[in-house]
DNA sequence: CTCACATGCAACAGG
DNA sequence: CTGTTGCATGTGAGG
């Protein structure tokens, strides 16, 4: 009997919302107290675009193909901006390893598998509906024309058709609204913890309102299947999942999101009433809308207000009281938060400006939206685990036009100067800005690489500064010792100990803060560089990686880009000659001359090329051939790391930079599916020039 | 027409 | 004979 996502009332959950509101601006007003850190902004609308994705994918996707319309992209349009692709999305491609990425922003264990295609189409329907409403009532944001989803922010007032979000999540399912939802039976059912957010009655001091709707809260969150008795209940409480859902959230979030995050945010009713409608009423489609919001909260709104806070750990009080709505509200602080010695967040030092757009994808770590990648394209990309190849997988295809298309119309913000992007101004943004898309063999479209990946670093940088807060400013140096062989005509990059500095990353370097344990990544590139054990093998690509292990790995990679300040210098698909045994690969003339060392003769140079994935030192050679009154650029004795990284025809490579450790950086990509060969995307030929949209995804890589 | 690039293939080296 | 090296040539995109 749910009434799934449709809007008959909005009472219950929204207030139930409120009252989590309440609590959290307690918890908050706390942690003002201690401190408050922004969280670090990785990735902006792109990366929750992929994210999104991985949400909407979910068991009961099948359950609502029916009333979703893939090909209708129209919903979001509008209303959530014209997403950059959703990785997923357009695909059919079941590759999409977007699951696995959901799992992680909610621990949950409820159901959150779902198919890459389910995701997609879900999607592509709540585009197509939301767009005629969006248009309407809304001006896209100003966050950014790659936001994806076209939450406003619009203060409450300005509402028009703005909803809330968590007033609009109560909108889902209720009913009447008059039954309210109290929060503290979402945590009290929950087993995780209830002593971690000891939200008891009694620690609420809520505003009358909020008072008197407790009365009528359910006590206890219902099962599934219980529905009939929805209609008093709130959007979580014919859910126990949707509870847990949010609770896990909550928790994940707790230190850095407000009462005041939640109400300031907003979407758009019809953008809500489109997506719920599109994903069906059933508890998955309850879910996976709730995930996506809750998702897009913490992409983009809350690394918003990190970025937007200036410094690390103050907390910006105003912005809490300024837009809260219900300044009475207020209630005991929980100590259990408060206690929490970690509540202080240092800011990402790279995370610098609230940029609208997202930063884009780490170079190591790929995003998770490929669903190409989902076995390959990121997946295969080093560092990344699978499912961040997986997302990346796609990519393969790149294919300059399709690259291009994507980034130049969506996200490419810079011009398409190929090689000078890494000269960009916006050190932290390099790729930041950019999104993937990912193409299936067939040209279309599968997945956009961009965030979850950056989510799922961001969460893991979360994760450390609470067990290290002191670590933020301390930066590693990442002496690796190269086994690089390097000869006497060895090149290296001048570094400057690794030690990284805001001086060291001028506009084009991006800065990763060094992270004090593990390694991972994100950018799209291959998986997440290990620090540096060059003992790793060289196997252990990403896409090899399991889902499971991609945490791991993006820990790792994390880690390995905040000691390294990665300039990307050029990209190349790679062609049936540069992956056959001849073992050298032709490099795009532009970016070589622009990027490399220039070329005295044509016997070139050797260089020691660290391969991100594995930390494995090779050393290759980079010269070039006369040709006709040109030259042709060549890297050779490739062939080990081609084979070694498994790659193929459609894969590409990247080169970075690290202008800190003075070195270059290689990364393998697989873009190929496991299933379809990749064989039939080749890249037009001309692809490697034109590709700026390819450049933007290394930059994000690199970023 | 020019340029960049992919690839064919001849020349060469080593076993 | 096989593998490698280096050049030449074909092709497509862009001007």
């Amino acid at each position: 009997m749910k009434r799934g996502l449709e809007y008959h009332g909005k009472q219950d959950l929204e207030d139930g919302l409120e009252n989590v509101m309440v609590a959290m601006d307690d918890i908050q007003s706390h942690q003002q107290t201690t401190e408050f850190v922004p969280m670090e902004e990785e990735q902006v609308l792109g990366s929750i675009v992929g994210d999104t994705e991985i949400f909407l994918d979910g068991d009961g996707s099948h359950s609502h193909h029916h009333h979703l319309d893939v090909n209708n992209t129209s919903i979001f349009s509008t209303d959530f901006l014209p997403l950059p692709d959703f990785p997923c999305m357009s695909s059919s491609s079941s590759t999409c390893s977007a699951p696995t990425a959901l799992s992680k922003p909610f621990p949950t264990s409820s159901s959150s598998s779902s198919t890459s295609s389910s995701n997609s189409a879900s999607w592509a329907i709540l585009k197509s509906d939301a767009e005629e409403d969006v248009h309407k009532n809304i001006q896209p944001p100003a966050l950014s024309s790659t936001t994806s989803m076209e939450l406003s922010l619009l203060p409450p007032e300005d509402d028009v058709d703005c909803l809330n979000v968590m007033e609009d999540l109560g909108y889902m399912d209720l009913i009447d609204g008059n039954e309210f939802w109290d929060p503290c039976t979402l945590f009290q059912s929950d087993n995780q913890n209830p002593q971690d957010y000891n939200m008891s009655d009694q620690s609420f001091q809520l505003s009358q309102d909020h008072q008197q709707n407790q009365e009528s809260k359910p006590q206890q969150i219902e099962e599934e299947g219980d529905d009939d008795q929805n209609d008093g209940l709130s959007f979580f409480t014919g859910n126990s999942e949707l509870a847990v859902i949010f609770f896990e959230w909550l928790k994940q979030n707790k230190d850095y999101i407000s009462a005041e995050d939640m109400r300031s945010i907003k979407l758009k009713r019809s953008t809500i009433e489109s997506a719920s409608k599109r994903l069906g009423g059933t508890k998955e489609g309850k879910k996976q809308l709730l995930r996506l919001i809750l998702e897009w909260v913490e992409q983009y709104q809350l690394q918003k207000k990190a970025a937007a806070s200036d410094s690390p750990c103050q907390y910006q009080e105003s912005q809490l009281h300024d837009s809260n709505p219900n300044p009475n509200s207020s209630f005991q602080y929980n100590n259990a938060v408060a206690s929490d010695p970690n509540a202080c967040f240092y800011p990402s030092p790279w995370m610098p400006t609230p940029s609208p757009y997202i930063p884009g994808p780490d170079p190591f770590y790929p995003t998770p939206m490929a669903p190409g990648y989902t076995g390959d394209s990121y997946s295969n990309v080093p560092s990344f685990t699978n499912m961040e190849y997986q997302t990346m997988e796609s990519a393969q295809s790149w294919p300059p036009s399709q690259f291009s298309a994507m980034a130049a119309s969506q996200y490419n913000p810079f011009p398409e100067n190929e090689s000078n992007l890494a000269t960009q101004a916006n050190p932290q943004g390099l790729f930041s800005q950019y999104s993937y898309q990912l193409y299936d063999g067939n040209g279309e479209r599968l997945a956009k690489l961009g965030s979850s990946a950056t989510k799922e670093a961001r969460k893991k940088r979360m994760a450390r500064q609470r067990r290290l807060p002191s670590h933020h400013y301390r930066h590693h140096s990442h002496q690796t010792q190269h086994q690089s062989q390097s000869s006497d005509q060895s090149l290296r990059i001048v570094g400057e100990n690794c030690t990284m500095s805001p001086a060291n990353n001028p506009g084009n370097w991006v800065y990763w803060p060094s992270a004090a344990s593990s390694p991972m990544i994100m950018v799209p590139p291959p998986e997440a560089p290990q620090p540096h054990p060059m003992t790793e093998r060289p196997g252990m690509q990403p896409q090899n990686h399991q889902k499971h292990a991609s945490a791991d790995k993006r820990s790792q990679s994390q880690n390995w880009k905040t000691e390294k300040n990665l300039k990307f210098l050029l990209q190349k698909v790679l062609k049936q000659s540069d992956v056959g045994n001849l073992g050298r690969i032709v490099l795009p003339k532009k970016e070589a001359e622009s990027h490399l060392p220039e070329l005295e003769s044509r016997d070139g140079i050797s260089i020691a090329m660290e391969d991100i994935g594995t930390s494995r030192v090779w050393n290759m050679k980079y010269r070039f051939w006369p040709n006709n009154k040109s030259r042709m650029y060549l890297l050779e004795n490739t062939g080990d790391f081609v084979r070694t990284n498994g790659l193929q025809e459609g894969d590409f490579i990247v080169l970075y930079a690290d202008t800190k450790c003075g070195k270059y950086l290689i990364r393998g990509v697989k873009v190929r599916q496991t299933g379809p060969k990749a064989e039939g995307k080749k890249p037009a030929k001309k692809n490697v020039r034109n590709s700026s949209s390819a450049i933007a995804l290394m930059k994000q890589l690199v970023k």
